[in-house]
DNA sequence: ATTTAGCACTCGAAAGAATCAAGTGCTAAC
DNA sequence: GTTAGCACTTGATTCTTTCGAGTGCTAAAT
């Protein structure tokens, strides 16, 4: 267990080295006005936290940084729930006074805010128009070959995929198979439309249209094509200003694993709902050794859908981030819940 | 005017600086086998050209690089109409065998291509809906307040706005109001609508629809929200692995630069048609100053609509990107325009 | 039994000096 | 006009030196 002056130390180590980068001496924590011992006290101090795996030094003659045991420890015991700052609650909130309309924008906007406050990475990924159910389905003809089909979820998402039409096909068989495909598909979540599809519509479809065979096997296909899920970034370049990343090379690293956004997609999307702290090696990622990356999910309706993080350097302001992404997680809960909930 | 000889040097010196990003020596240049003159007299030539500004020495004592002046005599007058190399043809070719079936696809994974073709960034603007005519419009219901106005154009694209309902208004009344809508506003190209909907709409509304005031001004609103235009890139991490970004700084500069999609924008879309080439500071932007963007137009049915683009190094391959380009941006045109005009 | 002053020691970062290699410009000879 | 020869310039690399921040340990003080 340690000390009371053992988890003060710790915690003085981990608020300095956030905001200079450099190793903590004895010294300067000494000097500090709420401190009484002296250098030599909190040398030994220092050494016994060192072997307990709490903090370890850049070199032998060097002050001390917070290992990521020591930051998980601080973060897991040392954090008080942390209240945001005046100003930082002022810009959140005028984020989500402007009207809500439309979600990607939202979404957009608030991965934006989060970097900005931050000066950290921040990403966001969209609600999820997977489990959405289908209100509308809509086939609007192009020219004889082609069309387009339009779903129109009950979250007010939008997809839209091309088709091919059967070469003998004429609008008001067209119109037709729309109202049938509407009246049966009406209420299904997308993801499982292409298996209704043979269940549902295929004898219906059988009955009442000629062509019907060549056309559901083209619209099965355009239902299927699943759409690859959107990441959202704010602020990529703010890391660069950072120390940690004076060598391009590890730059280039990170940027070209972000550029992956199915990879990112699958570290964000981990299930557990809440906000979650993941240290350096915990992302197990090479690239994210000296990074953090902290996340929360937001809901519609109960249901989560979609995720909010911040990544930054291992030795990022964890309360204020929390913080942050803790309130920004119930906001976009609350907006997005308006958005389609609204009676 | 140039000799022969001179013309020589100032095409090899680019060519090997090209591939080696390395000042250039006089002994380097004899040494070729096609080269019979000596050091000596090669330097003298250097000094010339020099002096006519089309090179140009990093340090007194150091080869010579070309200089911007020197490129852009290289372009204009030294680049004999490049054959792409049968691996680039082959590349390219198979990336417009597969069925193209959507714009959007279509655009990012020639971006993607050209990035992976060249090491450099690709940059592509999508077509330009704006100037697309209307061909349907629906607005789906989500529940009592809300609703989405869906617009299918001409060019197969589909443009969605989320919409305010009024508080009155039910469906047989909304579905009269489509009716009208797509009566009077088909054919009329997107950046249009809003200002038909007075001169076109306003009256007939007012005839058969109760509530029309306080719809028409919701759903203008909609329809004249612009989107931002979409810039997509390839390969933004490319140039990390080039010499001339070895400095962090420099790299933060550009990609801050190109996070903002609306300066690129600008850039991108000179109005010029067919392939362009700017070199350095022709581009007048601080951060592009060692950079040379080219870019070449595409059209559907031939009408320009978007532009494809490389950004590298102001020693890039000019004459392969060139090739690269123009090819590209025929088969974009021709794919493009398959896909919306086939009969 | 803690705490602290004192001091030798360690190590990286910064500054300076020495060396090297590539390349030039100029002169004089071909 | 061309080229061989040579003194000279300059950035890059490597090695030293110096400096300062910080440690660990011992012995004295509390």
């Amino acid at each position: 267990m340690l000390s009371e002056r053992q988890l003060f130390i710790l915690r003085a180590i981990i608020d300095d080295y956030t905001q200079t980068a450099e190793a903590v001496g004895s010294r300067s924590i000494s000097k500090r006005s709420d401190v009484n011992y002296s250098p030599a006290t909190i040398r030994n101090e220092m050494a016994d936290l060192e072997e307990l795996g709490f903090l370890e030094k850049p070199h032998s003659s060097s002050g001390r940084i917070p290992s990521q045991k020591g930051y998980r420890y601080y973060v897991d015991h040392l954090l008080s729930p942390h209240h945001l700052s005046r100003s930082d609650l002022v810009d959140l909130r005028t984020l989500f006074a402007q009207k809500v309309s439309e979600t990607e924008e939202v979404i957009k906007k608030s991965a934006h805010v989060l970097s900005e406050l931050t000066s950290y990475i921040s990403v966001a990924l969209g609600p999820e128009a997977f489990e959405a159910k289908l209100k509308h389905m809509q086939i609007v003809p192009l020219n004889k070959e082609s069309a387009v089909a339009i779903m129109v979820t009950d979250t007010g998402q939008v997809e839209n995929r091309p088709l091919t039409l059967p070469s003998e096909m004429d609008m008001s068989e067209l119109e037709k198979i729309v109202n049938i495909l509407n009246e049966r598909l009406q209420g299904v979540p997308l993801y499982k439309l292409h298996t209704r599809l043979y269940t549902e519509v295929f004898n219906v479809l059988e009955k009442h249209v000629n062509n019907y065979r060549s056309f559901l096997d083209s619209f099965e296909q355009a239902v299927r094509s699943e759409r690859p899920e959107k990441v959202y970034y704010g602020g990529k370049t703010n890391l660069l200003s950072q120390p940690e990343f004076k060598d391009v090379e590890k730059v280039r690293l990170l940027l070209e694993l972000l550029e992956e956004d199915d990879k990112v997609h699958r570290m964000l999307s981990t299930g557990e709902n809440g906000v979650t702290v993941r240290i350096g090696n915990e992302n197990d990622v090479a690239a994210f050794e000296d990074l953090s990356l902290i996340t929360a999910t937001y809901s519609i309706a109960g249901k989560p859908v979609g995720t909010v993080g911040i990544l930054g350097p291992t030795r990022m302001e964890y309360p204020r981030v929390i913080g942050l992404l803790e309130h920004m997680s119930k906001d976009l809960t609350n907006a997005l819940t308006d958005l389609y909930y609204k009676k």
